[in-house]
DNA sequence: CAGTCGTGGTG
DNA sequence: TCACCAAGACT
Protein backbone atom coordinates (compact mmCIF):
# COMPACT_ATOMS: atom_id res chain seq x y z
CA UNK A 1 0.00 0.00 0.00
CA UNK A 2 2.85 2.17 0.25
CA UNK A 3 3.25 2.78 -3.47
CA UNK A 4 0.79 4.53 -4.52
CA UNK A 5 0.61 7.13 -6.89
CA UNK A 6 -0.76 10.80 -6.25
CA UNK A 7 -3.45 10.40 -8.09
CA UNK A 8 -4.50 6.97 -6.81
CA UNK A 9 -3.86 7.92 -3.06
CA UNK A 10 -6.18 11.57 -3.69
CA UNK A 11 -8.81 9.17 -5.19
CA UNK A 12 -9.00 6.63 -2.52
CA UNK A 13 -8.81 9.57 0.15
CA UNK A 14 -11.39 11.40 -1.55
CA UNK A 15 -13.66 8.48 -1.94
CA UNK A 16 -13.04 7.36 1.82
CA UNK A 17 -14.49 11.12 2.91
CA UNK A 18 -16.81 11.37 0.30
CA UNK A 19 -18.93 7.98 -0.34
CA UNK A 20 -22.32 7.91 -0.36
CA UNK A 21 -24.38 4.80 1.33
CA UNK A 22 -25.80 3.04 -1.50
CA UNK A 23 -27.91 -0.12 -1.55
CA UNK A 24 -24.83 -2.58 -2.64
CA UNK A 25 -22.43 -0.60 -0.40
CA UNK A 26 -23.66 -2.76 2.69
CA UNK A 27 -22.90 -6.02 1.57
CA UNK A 28 -21.00 -6.33 -1.42
CA UNK A 29 -23.44 -9.56 -2.49
CA UNK A 30 -22.09 -10.66 -6.03
CA UNK A 31 -25.98 -10.68 -6.57
CA UNK A 32 -26.86 -7.50 -5.38
CA UNK A 33 -24.09 -6.29 -6.93
CA UNK A 34 -24.85 -6.89 -10.09
CA UNK A 35 -28.74 -6.39 -10.13
CA UNK A 36 -27.75 -2.61 -9.13
CA UNK A 37 -25.22 -2.23 -11.85
CA UNK A 38 -27.33 -3.52 -14.80
CA UNK A 39 -30.29 -1.29 -13.45
CA UNK A 40 -28.23 1.58 -13.41
CA UNK A 41 -27.08 1.65 -16.91
CA UNK A 42 -27.26 4.43 -18.60
CA UNK A 43 -29.64 5.00 -15.48
CA UNK A 44 -28.93 8.17 -13.50
CA UNK A 45 -28.22 7.36 -10.07
CA UNK A 46 -31.13 9.34 -7.95
CA UNK A 47 -33.45 7.68 -9.97
CA UNK A 48 -32.00 3.90 -10.19
CA UNK A 49 -31.39 3.04 -6.41
CA UNK A 50 -35.10 3.73 -5.81
CA UNK A 51 -35.74 1.01 -8.66
CA UNK A 52 -32.53 -1.30 -7.05
CA UNK A 53 -34.63 -1.25 -3.18
CA UNK A 54 -37.84 -1.90 -4.58
CA UNK A 55 -36.15 -4.81 -7.10
CA UNK A 56 -34.27 -6.38 -4.25
CA UNK A 57 -36.63 -6.23 -1.45
CA UNK A 58 -39.12 -8.20 -4.09
CA UNK A 59 -36.12 -10.35 -5.22
CA UNK A 60 -33.60 -10.86 -2.65
CA UNK A 61 -31.79 -14.05 -3.91
CA UNK A 62 -30.92 -15.21 -7.34
CA UNK A 63 -33.31 -17.70 -6.38
CA UNK A 64 -36.40 -15.89 -5.90
CA UNK A 65 -35.21 -14.13 -8.94
CA UNK A 66 -34.66 -16.81 -11.11
CA UNK A 67 -38.05 -18.37 -10.20
CA UNK A 68 -40.40 -14.78 -11.22
CA UNK A 69 -42.61 -14.43 -13.99
CA UNK A 70 -41.20 -12.04 -16.56
CA UNK A 71 -44.45 -10.27 -15.87
CA UNK A 72 -43.44 -9.62 -12.66
CA UNK A 73 -40.12 -8.57 -13.34
CA UNK A 74 -41.51 -6.29 -16.23
CA UNK A 75 -43.83 -4.55 -13.80
CA UNK A 76 -40.96 -3.55 -11.70
CA UNK A 77 -39.12 -2.42 -14.52
CA UNK A 78 -41.92 0.32 -16.04
CA UNK A 79 -40.82 3.61 -16.51
CA UNK A 80 -36.93 2.50 -16.78
CA UNK A 81 -36.87 2.22 -20.42
CA UNK A 82 -34.36 -0.20 -22.34
CA UNK A 83 -36.60 -3.29 -20.91
CA UNK A 84 -34.47 -5.99 -22.85
CA UNK A 85 -32.46 -5.39 -19.53
CA UNK A 86 -35.02 -6.81 -17.46
CA UNK A 87 -35.47 -10.04 -19.69
CA UNK A 88 -31.77 -10.48 -19.80
CA UNK A 89 -31.64 -10.07 -15.92
CA UNK A 90 -34.17 -13.10 -15.63
CA UNK A 91 -32.55 -14.92 -18.35
CA UNK A 92 -29.84 -14.93 -16.37
CA UNK A 93 -30.40 -15.61 -12.84
CA UNK A 94 -32.01 -18.48 -14.15
CA UNK A 95 -28.62 -19.62 -15.97
CA UNK A 96 -26.73 -19.19 -12.83
CA UNK A 97 -28.92 -21.06 -10.98
CA UNK A 98 -28.81 -23.82 -13.76
CA UNK A 99 -24.96 -23.83 -14.39
CA UNK A 100 -22.81 -21.99 -11.69
CA UNK A 101 -24.71 -23.10 -8.85
CA UNK A 102 -26.76 -20.03 -8.30
CA UNK A 103 -23.55 -17.19 -7.74
CA UNK A 104 -22.68 -14.90 -10.24
CA UNK A 105 -19.19 -15.99 -12.33
CA UNK A 106 -16.02 -15.16 -10.42
CA UNK A 107 -14.06 -14.83 -14.54
CA UNK A 108 -14.47 -12.31 -16.80
CA UNK A 109 -15.54 -14.77 -19.45
CA UNK A 110 -18.38 -16.84 -18.32
CA UNK A 111 -19.66 -13.48 -16.60
CA UNK A 112 -19.72 -12.14 -20.31
CA UNK A 113 -21.47 -15.00 -21.57
CA UNK A 114 -24.49 -13.70 -19.38
CA UNK A 115 -27.29 -11.68 -21.47
CA UNK A 116 -27.03 -8.59 -20.52
CA UNK A 117 -23.23 -9.01 -19.28
CA UNK A 118 -21.23 -6.67 -21.48
CA UNK A 119 -17.90 -5.15 -20.75
CA UNK A 120 -18.62 -2.76 -18.04
CA UNK A 121 -21.04 -4.64 -16.08
CA UNK A 122 -18.08 -7.94 -15.58
CA UNK A 123 -15.64 -5.32 -14.26
CA UNK A 124 -18.20 -3.76 -12.28
CA UNK A 125 -19.28 -6.72 -10.58
CA UNK A 126 -16.24 -8.27 -10.80
CA UNK A 127 -14.17 -5.58 -9.18
CA UNK A 128 -16.68 -4.99 -6.59
CA UNK A 129 -17.77 -8.17 -5.31
CA UNK A 130 -14.80 -10.21 -5.42
CA UNK A 131 -12.10 -7.29 -5.63
CA UNK A 132 -10.69 -8.38 -8.62
CA UNK A 133 -8.42 -6.14 -10.68
CA UNK A 134 -10.71 -5.76 -13.51
CA UNK A 135 -11.05 -2.52 -14.84
CA UNK A 136 -14.58 -0.37 -15.74
CA UNK A 137 -15.11 2.28 -17.99
CA UNK A 138 -18.46 4.08 -17.58
CA UNK A 139 -19.41 8.04 -18.29
CA UNK A 140 -17.99 9.09 -15.15
CA UNK A 141 -14.46 7.33 -15.59
CA UNK A 142 -15.09 8.81 -19.38
CA UNK A 143 -15.22 12.38 -18.05
CA UNK A 144 -12.32 12.22 -15.22
CA UNK A 145 -9.79 10.37 -17.47
CA UNK A 146 -10.12 12.08 -21.16
CA UNK A 147 -9.69 15.49 -18.49
CA UNK A 148 -6.41 14.14 -16.59
CA UNK A 149 -5.03 12.94 -19.82
CA UNK A 150 -6.44 15.38 -22.39
CA UNK A 151 -8.21 12.81 -24.54
CA UNK A 152 -8.76 15.07 -28.00
CA UNK A 153 -10.46 12.02 -30.12
CA UNK A 154 -14.62 11.84 -29.44
CA UNK A 155 -14.84 10.08 -26.37
CA UNK A 156 -16.73 6.79 -28.19
CA UNK A 157 -14.37 6.46 -30.74
CA UNK A 158 -12.44 3.19 -30.75
CA UNK A 159 -8.90 5.11 -29.92
CA UNK A 160 -10.54 6.95 -27.63
CA UNK A 161 -12.15 3.19 -25.96
CA UNK A 162 -8.78 1.58 -26.22
CA UNK A 163 -6.84 3.86 -24.31
CA UNK A 164 -9.53 4.43 -21.16
CA UNK A 165 -10.02 0.75 -20.94
CA UNK A 166 -5.65 0.65 -20.67
CA UNK A 167 -5.76 3.26 -18.42
CA UNK A 168 -8.56 2.21 -15.79
CA UNK A 169 -6.50 -0.57 -16.09
CA UNK A 170 -2.87 0.47 -15.66
CA UNK A 171 -4.48 2.73 -12.84
CA UNK A 172 -6.03 0.16 -10.05
CA UNK A 173 -4.14 -0.10 -7.36
CA UNK A 174 -3.11 -3.68 -5.97
CA UNK A 175 -5.74 -5.57 -4.15
CA UNK A 176 -7.66 -2.47 -3.67
CA UNK A 177 -10.00 -2.62 -7.11
CA UNK A 178 -12.76 -2.82 -4.92
CA UNK A 179 -12.44 0.40 -3.55
CA UNK A 180 -10.57 2.19 -6.25
CA UNK A 181 -13.15 1.92 -9.39
CA UNK A 182 -15.70 3.08 -7.07
CA UNK A 183 -13.61 6.27 -6.08
CA UNK A 184 -13.76 6.93 -9.88
CA UNK A 185 -16.78 6.80 -10.59
CA UNK A 186 -18.19 8.36 -7.49
CA UNK A 187 -15.74 11.41 -7.79
CA UNK A 188 -16.79 11.44 -11.80
CA UNK A 189 -20.16 11.73 -10.17
CA UNK A 190 -20.08 14.35 -7.93
CA UNK A 191 -16.98 16.20 -8.38
CA UNK A 192 -16.11 15.65 -12.42
CA UNK A 193 -19.33 15.55 -13.96
CA UNK A 194 -21.07 17.03 -16.51
CA UNK A 195 -20.53 20.65 -14.78
CA UNK A 196 -17.35 20.17 -13.14
CA UNK A 197 -16.57 21.64 -9.58
CA UNK A 198 -13.05 22.78 -10.01
CA UNK A 199 -12.91 24.55 -7.43
CA UNK A 200 -13.68 21.44 -4.62
CA UNK A 201 -11.34 19.04 -6.62
CA UNK A 202 -8.15 17.57 -5.41
CA UNK A 203 -6.54 16.53 -8.73
CA UNK A 204 -6.58 20.11 -10.92
CA UNK A 205 -2.73 19.99 -10.52
CA UNK A 206 -2.60 16.71 -12.20
CA UNK A 207 -5.03 17.86 -14.67
CA UNK A 208 -3.80 18.33 -18.53
CA UNK A 209 -7.95 19.62 -19.36
CA UNK A 210 -8.03 22.31 -16.38
CA UNK A 211 -4.17 23.28 -17.45
CA UNK A 212 -4.86 23.87 -20.56
CA UNK A 213 -8.46 26.00 -19.98
CA UNK A 214 -10.46 23.46 -21.89
CA UNK A 215 -12.37 21.25 -19.05
CA UNK A 216 -15.25 21.92 -20.64
CA UNK A 217 -14.40 20.54 -23.90
CA UNK A 218 -13.37 17.01 -22.91
CA UNK A 219 -14.61 14.64 -23.62
CA UNK A 220 -15.40 15.55 -26.53
CA UNK A 221 -18.45 14.07 -27.66
CA UNK A 222 -19.80 12.14 -30.73
CA UNK A 223 -21.84 13.86 -33.24
CA UNK A 224 -25.78 13.20 -32.21
CA UNK A 225 -28.47 12.95 -35.29
CA UNK A 226 -31.30 15.17 -34.65
CA UNK A 227 -34.42 13.54 -33.11
CA UNK A 228 -37.03 12.50 -35.63
CA UNK A 229 -40.01 14.18 -34.98
CA UNK A 230 -42.96 11.15 -35.10
CA UNK A 231 -46.76 11.01 -35.06
CA UNK A 232 -48.76 8.68 -33.68
CA UNK A 233 -52.28 7.61 -32.67
CA UNK A 234 -53.23 5.11 -30.12
CA UNK A 235 -57.07 4.42 -29.38
CA UNK A 236 -58.25 3.08 -25.85
CA UNK A 237 -61.42 0.42 -27.03
CA UNK A 238 -64.29 0.54 -24.51
CA UNK A 239 -66.64 -2.28 -24.71
CA UNK A 240 -69.22 -3.35 -22.11
CA UNK A 241 -67.10 -1.37 -19.28
CA UNK A 242 -63.92 -2.85 -20.62
CA UNK A 243 -60.79 -2.19 -22.51
CA UNK A 244 -58.73 -3.69 -24.70
CA UNK A 245 -55.05 -3.90 -24.64
CA UNK A 246 -52.76 -6.32 -26.83
CA UNK A 247 -48.49 -7.53 -25.42
CA UNK A 248 -46.14 -6.78 -27.88
CA UNK A 249 -43.88 -9.04 -29.61
CA UNK A 250 -40.61 -9.77 -28.02
CA UNK A 251 -38.07 -8.12 -30.33
CA UNK A 252 -38.58 -4.46 -31.18
CA UNK A 253 -39.40 -1.03 -29.09
CA UNK A 254 -41.07 -2.37 -25.39
CA UNK A 255 -40.58 -6.11 -26.04
CA UNK A 256 -43.26 -7.48 -24.12
CA UNK A 257 -44.84 -4.38 -22.62
CA UNK A 258 -48.83 -4.25 -23.10
CA UNK A 259 -50.15 -0.98 -24.53
CA UNK A 260 -52.96 0.27 -26.32
CA UNK A 261 -52.99 -0.48 -29.88
CA UNK A 262 -52.10 2.06 -32.57
CA UNK A 263 -49.66 3.31 -34.89
CA UNK A 264 -48.23 5.72 -37.08
CA UNK A 265 -50.38 8.48 -39.09
CA UNK A 266 -49.35 8.39 -42.62
CA UNK A 267 -49.12 11.26 -44.77
CA UNK A 268 -52.65 12.97 -45.74
CA UNK A 269 -54.18 11.16 -43.08
CA UNK A 270 -55.58 12.40 -39.54
CA UNK A 271 -54.83 10.53 -36.17
CA UNK A 272 -58.18 9.51 -35.94
CA UNK A 273 -58.45 7.86 -39.56
CA UNK A 274 -55.13 6.80 -38.59
CA UNK A 275 -56.74 4.92 -34.94
CA UNK A 276 -59.61 3.22 -37.25
CA UNK A 277 -57.02 1.82 -39.69
CA UNK A 278 -54.72 0.64 -37.29
CA UNK A 279 -57.23 -1.36 -35.37
CA UNK A 280 -58.42 -2.89 -39.14
CA UNK A 281 -55.16 -3.98 -39.80
CA UNK A 282 -53.65 -4.94 -36.35
CA UNK A 283 -56.98 -6.79 -34.84
CA UNK A 284 -59.47 -6.54 -38.05
CA UNK A 285 -61.43 -4.27 -35.88
CA UNK A 286 -64.16 -2.05 -37.08
CA UNK A 287 -64.02 0.81 -34.61
CA UNK A 288 -64.67 4.52 -34.74
CA UNK A 289 -63.80 7.50 -32.37
CA UNK A 290 -65.93 8.79 -30.05
CA UNK A 291 -63.60 11.24 -28.99
CA UNK A 292 -60.28 12.45 -28.48
CA UNK A 293 -58.65 11.73 -24.92
CA UNK A 294 -55.36 13.84 -24.92
CA UNK A 295 -52.45 15.01 -26.94
CA UNK A 296 -49.04 13.50 -25.05
CA UNK A 297 -45.66 14.27 -25.88
CA UNK A 298 -42.77 11.78 -25.25
CA UNK A 299 -39.44 11.08 -26.71
CA UNK A 300 -37.49 7.80 -26.85
CA UNK A 301 -34.27 7.28 -28.27
CA UNK A 302 -33.86 9.00 -31.67
CA UNK A 303 -37.65 10.10 -32.16
CA UNK A 304 -39.40 12.77 -30.67
CA UNK A 305 -43.30 11.41 -30.67
CA UNK A 306 -46.82 13.24 -30.54
CA UNK A 307 -49.17 10.40 -29.14
CA UNK A 308 -52.64 11.19 -29.96
CA UNK A 309 -55.27 9.30 -27.85
CA UNK A 310 -58.86 8.60 -28.67
CA UNK A 311 -61.63 6.76 -27.09
CA UNK A 312 -63.22 4.27 -29.57
CA UNK A 313 -65.82 2.20 -29.58
CA UNK A 314 -67.60 -0.63 -31.88
CA UNK A 315 -69.04 0.72 -34.78
CA UNK A 316 -71.70 -2.19 -34.69
CA UNK A 317 -73.30 -3.50 -31.71
CA UNK A 318 -71.88 -6.97 -30.30
CA UNK A 319 -73.44 -9.23 -28.26
CA UNK A 320 -70.64 -10.80 -26.71
CA UNK A 321 -66.74 -10.26 -27.09
CA UNK A 322 -65.71 -9.89 -30.50
CA UNK A 323 -62.29 -12.47 -30.95
CA UNK A 324 -59.34 -9.86 -32.58
CA UNK A 325 -56.99 -11.57 -35.31
CA UNK A 326 -53.47 -10.38 -33.75
CA UNK A 327 -51.31 -8.82 -36.54
CA UNK A 328 -48.92 -7.05 -34.55
CA UNK A 329 -48.85 -8.60 -30.83
CA UNK A 330 -48.65 -11.96 -29.26
CA UNK A 331 -51.60 -11.51 -26.86
CA UNK A 332 -54.91 -9.88 -26.46
CA UNK A 333 -56.94 -8.84 -23.13
CA UNK A 334 -59.96 -7.38 -22.38
CA UNK A 335 -59.20 -5.83 -18.73
CA UNK A 336 -61.24 -3.46 -16.30
CA UNK A 337 -59.59 0.18 -15.70
CA UNK A 338 -58.43 -1.03 -12.76
CA UNK A 339 -56.56 -3.85 -13.64
CA UNK A 340 -54.57 -1.81 -16.04
CA UNK A 341 -51.97 -1.01 -12.60
CA UNK A 342 -51.23 -4.77 -12.65
CA UNK A 343 -50.07 -4.75 -16.58
CA UNK A 344 -46.45 -3.09 -17.90
CA UNK A 345 -46.93 0.00 -20.28
CA UNK A 346 -44.72 2.60 -22.26
CA UNK A 347 -44.16 5.93 -20.71
CA UNK A 348 -46.65 7.11 -22.69
CA UNK A 349 -49.08 5.12 -22.27
CA UNK A 350 -48.89 5.29 -18.19
CA UNK A 351 -49.16 8.76 -18.86
CA UNK A 352 -52.57 8.28 -21.22
CA UNK A 353 -54.00 6.06 -17.95
CA UNK A 354 -53.12 8.43 -15.38
CA UNK A 355 -54.36 11.51 -17.48
CA UNK A 356 -57.51 8.96 -18.23
CA UNK A 357 -57.81 8.42 -13.99
CA UNK A 358 -58.42 11.60 -13.18
CA UNK A 359 -60.53 13.31 -15.98
CA UNK A 360 -64.05 12.99 -14.36
CA UNK A 361 -65.27 12.72 -18.38
CA UNK A 362 -64.31 9.06 -17.82
CA UNK A 363 -65.75 8.43 -14.24
CA UNK A 364 -68.05 5.99 -15.85
CA UNK A 365 -65.67 3.53 -17.11
CA UNK A 366 -63.18 3.98 -14.35
C1' DC B 1 -19.28 -0.57 -36.35
C1' DA B 2 -22.99 2.24 -36.45
C1' DG B 3 -27.84 1.68 -35.33
C1' DT B 4 -31.14 0.26 -31.96
C1' DC B 5 -33.00 0.22 -27.51
C1' DG B 6 -36.33 4.50 -23.05
C1' DT B 7 -36.96 7.69 -19.93
C1' DG B 8 -36.88 11.60 -16.89
C1' DG B 9 -33.61 15.01 -15.00
C1' DT B 10 -31.24 19.14 -16.08
C1' DG B 11 -29.68 23.59 -17.81
C1' DT C 1 -39.34 24.46 -24.84
C1' DC C 2 -35.65 21.74 -26.04
C1' DA C 3 -31.14 19.56 -26.63
C1' DC C 4 -28.19 16.88 -24.04
C1' DC C 5 -27.43 12.79 -21.59
C1' DA C 6 -27.03 8.95 -17.81
C1' DA C 7 -22.78 3.09 -13.21
C1' DG C 8 -24.21 0.10 -21.61
C1' DA C 9 -25.50 -4.20 -24.33
C1' DC C 10 -26.36 -6.23 -28.51
C1' DT C 11 -26.43 -6.91 -33.55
Amino acid sequence: MSDLTPLQKTLLDWFEENRRDLPWRKRYDPYEVWISEVILQQTQMDRGVQYIERFLERFPTMESLAEADEEEVLKLWEGLGYYARARNLLLAARQMVAEHGGTFPEDVQTARALPGVGRYTAGAVLSQAYNQEEPIVDANVERVLSRLFDVDAPIKSSQAQSFLWETARSLIPKGRAREFNQAIMEFGNLICGKKPSCMLCPLTEQCEAHYLGIVDHRPVPAERRPAVPVEVASGVLVHKGYIFIQKRPEDGVWPGLWEFPGGNVEKGETPAECVVREFMEELEWDVETAEKIAIIRHGYTTFKVTLSAFLLRFKDEHEGWPEPVLHAATEGQWVSFAELGKYTFPAGHRKLIDMIARDMRYAWFV
